[in-house]
RNA sequence: GGAGGGUUGCCAGAGUGGUUAAUGGAGCGGAUUGCUAAUCCGCGACGGUGAAUAGCCGUCCACAGGUUCGAAUCCUGUACCCUCCGCCA
């Protein structure tokens, strides 16, 4: 959410990111409630300090003439703020200068890392290898757990595990706090990480009012809600592991073979709340960045850092930069990372705030990255290290976590 | 799932219908005394209106409603916490 008086100040900015984003909003609407609104304020408080006169006095005559005045304008008022809040939670982050403008052809590539392996014989998918070496079991993942379901089996899973481990350490070495956090969490959550309104039909639902999240960074980023941090005690810097949920509605008929897209997986994510200072965010942003690009590195997988352009980023996003890794199986790079600065966004619809050096309480800025999710970096691992045989080499720095530097055909 | 108790500011904690929510502690700012320690003074959040981090007004005692001229205080619903019972990995 942004600030009102931001919105009010720097229209053009605003209108500006929400053509880019081709997002549907009535900021015309928005103004025009927000005047209707202030209008209101300012009756209902004069009536209200009249009422507080009147039962100064004991004044039973005048408090009861108050009384019905500012009954129907503080109905008015509560409809009017209603609606009100309902679109200010509709409007979009404001873009950074970076961001592309246009849709997702207009993402552009900025690094490369890594050469895509150049295999002397016919190369496999991770779907074919998989079956192969037994450790995927597609057919009755999805008897049992339906479309996209899979069973992970074997040096499968434990390679699932090992490579998820390995970035969570990765991660705690750098002094990020591990987290295991909640993934049934309830709206409040989901509308103050900024995933609602926008994402509510890709979210699973339990019970009447509680979700099954699509990413750690929702309960990470609530953890502190409502909360106001002392400046000695920022930045704070979190490392989540958690299971992911996400229904895919929209994307049907998209990825639909194979462990790319699926409903269910585990994610590493980091989290930073910071002051609120564009700089200082940019300099977590590359920090970010650069520890999943690490894990990467250290697991010897090519990839590529893409900007992502206006329509092809999340609404809550400022800047948004996926990392994509090479998948043989594709021939192209795939999706998996993505890391965002938020600013304050989501701080101010979840009240993370801290006092600043001049005693001041403001909202923090948050940044929120992939260090690694599973099991969809196993199509990377699978397909580039595979060997003729159909035998998979390990990366070195997963073996005292795995267990096995090989995976072979059974 | 059943029964009971509770939720007040950063923390502790008083306050069961009447103006500005006691008091203590922490933290921050200032004053003062060679230093340290001590002492004294000041400091809640949010909204509206202001050029204003000035004044003024309003709101906030878990949340949402209700009763009343007037609600932290009475009533209803919801959430959460604690104790006991039951069930359970």
């Amino acid at each position: 959410m942004l600030d009102i008086n931001y919105i009010r100040e720097n229209i053009d900015k605003v209108k500006k990111s929400i053509e880019a984003r081709k997002a549907d909003i009535d900021l015309e609407k928005l103004l025009k409630l927000d005047g209707e609104r202030r209008e209101l304020i300012t009756q209902v408080d004069g009536l209200r300090a009249k009422r507080n006169e009147a039962a100064r006095e004991r004044d039973k005559v005048k408090g009861e003439r108050v009384k019905s005045e500012l009954k129907s304008l503080e109905t008015q008022l509560s409809e009017i703020e209603k609606e009100y809040k309902d679109l200010m939670l509709q409007v979009p982050n404001i873009l950074l200068e970076e961001v592309p403008v246009g849709d997702a052809t207009q993402n552009k590539i900025i690094k490369k890392a890594g050469e895509p392996p150049k295999f002397s014989f016919k190369a496999k998918d991770h779907i074919e290898l998989g079956k192969l070496l037994n450790i995927i079991d597609f057919d009755r993942g999805v008897k049992v757990g339906g479309f996209r379901g899979y069973y992970l089996k074997n040096e499968g899973a434990r390679l699932h595990w090992a490579v998820l481990q390995f970035a969570f350490d990765h991660l705690i070495q750098k002094g990020f706090s591990p987290v295991v956090p909640p993934v049934i969490n309830r709206r409040f959550a989901l509308v103050g990480g900024g995933q609602f309104p926008w994402g509510e039909e890709d979210t699973y639902k339990v019970g009447d009012e509680d979700f099954l999240v699509g990413t750690a960074e929702i309960p990470l980023m609530a953890m502190h809600s409502d909360e106001t941090f002392e400046l000695k005690d920022l930045p704070k810097k979190f490392v989540g592991l958690s299971s992911c949920f996400r229904t895919e509605i929209g994307s049907y008929g998209k990825d639909t073979k194979g462990l790319y897209r699926v409903h269910e997986f585990y994610k590493v994510e980091q989290v930073v709340l910071c002051e609120a200072d564009e700089q200082e965010s940019l300099g977590f942003f590359e920090e970010l960045q650069d520890n999943s690009e690490e894990i990467l590195q250290q697991l010897g997988l090519p990839y590529q850092v893409v900007v992502l352009s206006s329509q092809d980023m999340g609404k809550k996003a400022a800047l948004t930069y996926d990392i994509e890794t090479w998948m043989p199986g594709r021939g192209s790079f795939g999706e998996t990372h993505s890391n965002s600065i938020v600013l304050d966004f989501q701080t101010r619809r979840l009240k993370i705030k801290y006092r600043d050096k001049d005693g001041n309480v403001k909202f923090t800025h948050a940044l929120n990255n992939t260090a690694l999710a599973s099991p969809r970096i196993l199509i990377a691992i699978l397909e580039n290290f595979q060997q003729e045989d159909g035998s998979v080499k390990i990366p070195e720095v997963l073996h005292r976590y795995t267990g096995f530097s090989m995976i072979s055909p059974k």
